[in-house]
DNA sequence: AACGTGACAAGGC
DNA sequence: AGCCTTGCCACGT
């Protein structure tokens, strides 16, 4: 059973919201979102929150990528395939499994704290 | 209440 | 380019 945001710990919230607002066609990395969330330096709480994000904020957890620039999961796992159809979907090339990140990164302007 | 575990990152070889 | 180590901190035993 998946928590909702509101019973979430405060840094997770904030971790959702910055996630939540990754444009379509653009990835971004964990550390990344940490540094926006104001959580330098802790990128594992990123994927640990994603984990167990609630399903009801609908987040686009497949634009978040690692610092490389490739998917975090094994290749061997289905999670993976499906987060690389998502992301070439949206139009997001993969050159030996991996995207570049000069060209995809997100960067945002501001962050909207009131968003979800 | 200690301990191990992450959908990570950066630095050193 | 890889491989190893350390820092990070919320969570579940």
């Amino acid at each position: 059973m998946k928590p909702d945001i509101k019973k979430t710990h405060p840094n997770y919230q904030r971790i959702y919201k910055v996630i939540g607002q990754i444009p379509y066609g653009s990835v971004a990395t964990y550390g990344q979102i940490a540094r926006l969330a104001g959580l330098p330096g802790q990128a594992r709480m990123v994927g640990y929150a994603l984990h167990s994000s609630p399903d009801r904020l609908e987040l686009p957890w497949h634009r978040v990528i690692n610092s490389q620039g490739t998917i975090s999961f094994p290749k061997a796992e289905v999670a993976y395939d499906v987060q690389r159809s998502l992301l070439e979907a949206e139009g997001i090339i993969f050159k030996n499994d991996r995207v570049n990140l000069r060209r995809y990164q997100w960067n945002p302007e501001d962050i909207d704290w009131n968003f979800l």
